[in-house]
DNA sequence: TTGACTTAGTGTATATACGACACTATAGTG
DNA sequence: CACTATAGTGTCGTATATACACTAAGTCAA
């Protein structure tokens, strides 16, 4: 037991974890396996330990969940409205997270039902807030694309430009140029040839691409 | 007394508060009267109480050290280092806070030695990861100037345009041409003239501007 | 071996946005 | 009424973004 002179709230981390898969944007939800809101789907997450700091919290987890670590993590946002758990204060960090489409790998969590990748137009009614949360990390997802090399981190480590392309494709749900998405890729300097080429039907093969500087992303305007 | 089954961590709200006086933009900081770093300056804040949302911690917190309220807010992020207080372990989610040239009025807090307006160029060393925050705080305001209507929040109910050019030069601190800056400011049809004019000397009178929707913080691209 | 199919890869012309730049207008003051 | 100080205005050149269509290279089947 643990004792305070004044209350305390709960401090939870929950992180959105997005991939692509099947050319389209994925991510990541468990189905609760205790209460509250036992049976429904949620972000996968967990209360915070009180030797370790938030991002070490919600790499913890998100390890936990896919198998998966040095992706790229970002804070999001933080959440606490008083009434949004109903078992105590909670406050939760929420975080977002990348995978590279070849890493994907699903452990099931101890304290899951069930672990599944939806699709954005094919999402269960979630537990809590949690909708509030995809909302918001979808909108930084999809701002970021603009202005910034994020899309490179859903990139395995050889690519081409067409794969790249259709990442900003699916994430924006628009097309774009094959020409002149190319100028300004290439414009940014940010990836170089590899050497290899990727050979899979009757047509010429594509060059493959690799990242500069994979961990960073940097911002382009 | 409160119990819980697992340690809960401190949860406070720090906010940077900026408002521009004397051509330079400025931020308030209180001398600590209280252990840790008593005698230090600090970002104003506190502990959050288990009724109201972050937000409403922030905006409290605000009306405490300021005395005005219904200005600009905005979560910046949330800082957990183990160590970052060595009292015990705290949570703090930082905000950001925007308040009019014409509506500064500072109170003396009770938990406070003193309070002051620091500029950037003038601040002293901060208590706990302060500097940190304010790193934070400083690239998003400077960012959010270029790509938000965010420097309308530092405007009086009428401005003229040299004034609000003069809020862009000293955020930036950098000059601007006022020929492309007013062809800019006037294209996105956020501000409309009141009609009336400031007259302060021995030269042509400038046209006051109101802006149209004032609580409205737009993205412009 | 050749032709048909499929995806990879490339350049130019136009429109739009951005940045540099200098003079006129109008009030106050002595 | 002349001087001074700030307000207010337009054009042109350059850079950036957008629209758009054909050739290249490999596989496979006739």
């Amino acid at each position: 037991m643990f004792t305070y002179e004044y209350p305390h709230p709960a401090v939870t981390v929950d992180i959105v974890i997005y991939t692509l898969r099947d050319d389209e944007l994925k991510l990541l939800l468990i189905k609760r396996g205790g209460k509250p809101f036992k049976g429904k789907w949620a972000l996968p997450g967990g209360f915070i330990q009180m030797d370790e700091s938030l991002e070490e919290a919600a790499r913890r987890e998100l390890e936990e969940e896919t198998g998966v670590s040095g992706v790229f993590l970002e804070q999001l946002y933080t959440y606490g409205e008083p009434k949004r758990d109903p078992r105590e204060r909670v406050i939760t960090v929420a975080y977002y997270a990348l995978i590279p489409s070849d890493r994907v790998e699903i452990r099931a969590a101890s304290d899951a039902e069930a672990v599944g990748w939806f699709a954005m137009d094919e999402l269960p009614k979630l537990a809590f807030d949690h909708e509030e949360i995809l909302a918001m990390a979808h909108e930084r997802l999809v701002a970021k694309l603009d202005y910034s090399t994020l899309a490179f981190q859903f990139m395995p480590g050889e690519f081409t430009l067409t794969q790249l392309q259709q990442v900003y494709e699916t994430i924006l749900q628009q097309e774009i140029d094959k020409r002149n998405f190319r100028k300004w890729i290439l414009a940014l300097e940010c990836i170089e040839e590899t050497g290899n080429e990727q050979r899979d039907g009757p047509h010429r093969p594509a060059k493959l691409y690799r990242v500069k500087e994979p961990g960073k992303v940097e911002i382009i305007k």
